[in-house]
DNA sequence: TTTGCTTGACTGGTATGGAAGTATGGTTTA
DNA sequence: TAAACCATACTTCCATACCAGTCAAGCAAA
C-alpha cells in the first residue's frame, strides 16, 4: 500500500541498482536526506556496504527526475526545491486530470462512481488516525481516474510530476487538510454521476491547487530549502 | 537551430556519457537505430572507442525515457513504438498546451502575437524548401507559448514526451502537411489577439491532433515498429 | 597582516576485469 | 531421426583501479 519503501534497508538479492535508486528517492522525498544536504557516491556506496557502480547509476536516475545536483569533480547535493518546477508540475498535472475527469463525466459510468465512493469511504475512515495512509489512497483516487479513462501511462507521467510537490507535501503532512480533500473528492465524483463535465473539471482544479495551499508558509518556514530567491506574489500564483 | 546533432562522431573532450546519450537518442528518434534493434553496450563503447561504462550510463538514461529497453543478461534493444505510450504522451500535451494558450489568449499580449506572428512568416519562406527546418521552427513556436506563460520548465517536460512520436513524425516526414499546420499555426496566433480563449483552445487541440495524423498508415507500413497488436479502432482514437 | 602559491585530500568520470546469467549451436544418446 | 545435453560465446551487472579537476588549509613572501 505504501508508495515507498519504509524502512532504507538494502536487500542485496538482485539488481541494486534499480533498489537503491528507490531507496533514495524516498530519502529525499521525505526530507530524511533535506535539499541542499550534500552527499557523494563513495560515502552512500560505503553506507550500503556496496561498490560506487551502483550508487551511480542510481545518482544518473535522480539526476534526471530533478532531485539530485551533481556538478563533476566538486560534488554532489539534494536539489533544493524548485519553486517554477513545482508550479509547473501542478500545471501540466492540473490541465491533464482536467480533461481527464472531463472525459469521464460526459460518459458517467455508473460502476466508476461506485468505486470512487467506496474508496472515498476507506478515506473517511482512514482520515483521522493515519494521514500516511490518507496520501497512498488520494494517490490511488487520482490514479484510478487516470485508468478509468483509457490512459493507463498517463499516470506514470504524472508520478514523475508529483515528486516535486510530494516535497513540499511532506513538509505539511502535520496540517494536511483532510477534511476539505475528502469534501473535494466527494465533489469530483458527485460531478462526473452527474454526467457534468465543466463542474468536474473545476471540482478537480480547485482541488489539486489545494494541494500546494500552504507552499507560502514552508518557503517562510524552510527558505533554505528552495532554489533561489521566493517572490513575492507567490500565494497569488499558488491561488 | 538543428533540436538534435546531425553528424554522429562523438567529440571526446568533456563529458562523454552525456554526450554519447544526445547521440544516440538522435539516432533512435531518426529510425537511424530502428525499433527493435539489438545493441549492446560493448557493440557501442567500440564503435564510438570509448569504454563501456559511460555507454552504460547513456543506456540508463534512455532506458528512463522509454527509448530503450534493456533485459539484464540477455541484451538490449531499441524500444518498440508504445502506441498507448504516444497518444497518451499526446492527451498530455494537449491538454497542457490548451491552458497554455487559453491564458495566453485572456491576455491577448500584442507584443507575442507580433513575435508569432514573425515565426510563422519564417516558418512561410521555409515550407517548401527545408521541411527538417519546418520541424524545427514548429517546435520553437510551441516554445514560444510556454515561455510566454511563465511556465519556463514545461516545455522541457513535453520535450521529453515529444519523443516518442517525433519518432512516428520522422517516419512520416516526406508527407508532412506543413501547409496545414502553418495555416494552424496563423489560426492559433489570431485566436491569442482577438483575446478568444475558447477559440485559441480548439485551434491547437486541433493543431496537436494532426500531428499524429498519418499514424494509423505508418502502423500498417511498418507493424514490426509497433510493440504489440495494433488496435482496430486506431484512427478514431487519433482523430 | 595580507596576499599568493603549493600541496594534498577530496570530488566525479573513465577504463578494465571478473562474476552471474542466458541464448545458441554442435554433439551425443536413445 | 529426434530429443537431450553440454560447451561456448555472448549479455548485463558489479567491483576495483586510475585519472583529472576542484577546493581548502597551510606555508612563504611581501
Amino acid at each position: 500500500m505504501t508508495a515507498f519503501p519504509t524502512d532504507w534497508q538494502l536487500d542485496l538479492d538482485g539488481p541494486i541498482g534499480p533498489r537503491l535508486r528507490e531507496i533514495l528517492r524516498a530519502r529525499i522525498v521525505s526530507c530524511d536526506l533535506p535539499p541542499g544536504a550534500r552527499i557523494s557516491e563513495s560515502e552512500i556506496a560505503a553506507a550500503y556496504g556496496v561498490s560506487r557502480q551502483p550508487v551511480r547509476e542510481a545518482f544518473i536516475k535522480l539526476v534526471q527526475e530533478g532531485l539530485l545536483k551533481v556538478r563533476p569533480q566538486r560534488g554532489s547535493e539534494v536539489a533544493r526545491i524548485d519553486l517554477q518546477a513545482v508550479l509547473d508540475a501542478r500545471f501540466v498535472r492540473e490541465a491533464t486530470e482536467a480533461d481527464i475527469v472531463s472525459l469521464l463525466a460526459s460518459r458517467g459510468d455508473p460502476a466508476l462512481v461506485a468505486e470512487l465512493e467506496r474508496q472515498i469511504a476507506l478515506q473517511e475512515r482512514v482520515r483521522k488516525n493515519s494521514p500516511a495512509d490518507f496520501i497512498d489512497l488520494d494517490e490511488m483516487f487520482h490514479r484510478t481516474l487516470a485508468e478509468a479513462a483509457g490512459r493507463r501511462t498517463v499516470w506514470t507521467l504524472i508520478e514523475t510530476l508529483k515528486l516535486h510537490f510530494d516535497r513540499v507535501r511532506f513538509i505539511t503532512s502535520a496540517t494536511f487538510p483532510t477534511d476539505t480533500l475528502l469534501a473535494q473528492h466527494r465533489e469530483i465524483a458527485a460531478r462526473i454521476g452527474a454526467r457534468d463535465p465543466a463542474g468536474a473539471e473545476a471540482a478537480i482544479r480547485t482541488h489539486l491547487r489545494e494541494v500546494l495551499s500552504h507552499l507560502p508558509e514552508v518557503t517562510l518556514a524552510h527558505p533554505e530549502y528552495f532554489e533561489g530567491q521566493v517572490p513575492d506574489g507567490l500565494s497569488a500564483q499558488v491561488a
